[in-house]
DNA sequence: GTCTATAGTCCGATAGAC
DNA sequence: GTCTATCGGACTATAGAC
């Protein structure tokens, strides 16, 4: 048993979401946030370099995991299939979390700092992403064009797949993203 | 004649980005931005938001240069050709602006705060390109699908056009790009 | 865990231009 | 008088240093 209650980082994490998605990330200090945690300040920052880092906690996760299907993918697939199948797999892994997407991303969609970190992250995915298609043999620059294009597609699917009024599931609303790129980019 | 000097937001611009390329973003105060200026403080927080905002003061204007580039490209065109067709336009307009565009983007690509307001930058000016899409009749995935294509084919042949050892023009890396995007994209 | 620098906001004052 | 650009100082919160 130890001295201080558990899970401090999850702690704050939902603390955060919750005064975020309430007073707004603006009017929210970490004080607060702290406070309802139970914990200091201090202790946040020890946790999270800074005051947005919190609501994207579980993007190091998403990385690796993109990364690893990506690796499942037979190396004789061409770049952009490679990334296209990488982000459909990642389909089943968001169902669940539904509810839990609306609402971060409703808070994210409040708040122009958030969506500077947002930005930031899906652009560090697109490297990593591209890093990983270079190992399989692709140029810089069509590694780079093959996962942004992921990126965009899959920002697309998901911002249609949080709409309130949405019926279609995650996969089929990435496969339908990527075949309406194709389909715009051809008619150039 | 006037009791200050003229041009405040000029010299505060230019103060900045010698500061900031000197001893780095970070590393510089938004005191001695004003100073150098022959400012206050104050005075520079009624001309930019922000610290990081006086490297972006270009943007708006570059964004309508663009759609008035759009609004000149006959309205038949199909969305992407309506994109590719802007971006290239742009060209010219950049090429006697090498060496501050080389230097700009040092500064941005050294520090993360500042490539998060870049991104941002960009994404607004992708949703305005979308806009202006949709205005041709353009529905509002393929509206948003060409024009983000149209933001990351720049970025592509922008980033190889401020490399020191480039000697191609922007505007035929730009259709080179495109023309990558288009093969990257078909093999799906 | 405390202490401090800096960013960014607010209210008001001042000095000239018109 | 009104408008606009600047300055002064006090204030809060973030974030990093010690």
């Amino acid at each position: 048993m130890s001295r201080w209650a558990p899970n401090a980082q999850n702690r704050l994490q939902h603390a955060a979401m919750e005064l975020y998605a309430d007073q707004g990330f603006e009017n929210t200090t970490v004080a607060e946030i702290a406070e309802r945690a139970g914990l200091t300040e201090r202790t946040f920052f020890r946790y999270f370099a800074d005051k947005r880092e919190v609501l994207f906690a579980g993007a190091a996760q998403l990385q690796s995991s993109l990364v690893e299907a990506m690796n499942g993918v037979p190396p004789e697939e061409p770049p952009m299939r490679a990334v296209a199948r990488t982000f459909e797999s990642l389909g089943p892994f968001f169902e669940d979390y539904r509810a839990g997407a609306q609402l971060r991303q409703a808070v994210i969609n409040s708040s122009p700092e958030l969506q500077e970190r947002e930005l930031i992250k899906l652009a560090s995915l697109a490297a990593t992403l591209a890093n990983a298609l270079q190992e399989r043999g692709a140029s810089d620059t069509v590694a780079t064009l093959a996962s942004e294009a992921g990126v965009l597609v899959f920002r697309v699917a998901f911002d249609a797949w949080v709409q309130p009024d949405n019926t279609a599931d995650l996969t089929n609303a990435i496969r339908d993203a990527f075949s309406q790129l194709k389909d715009v980019t051809a008619a150039k």
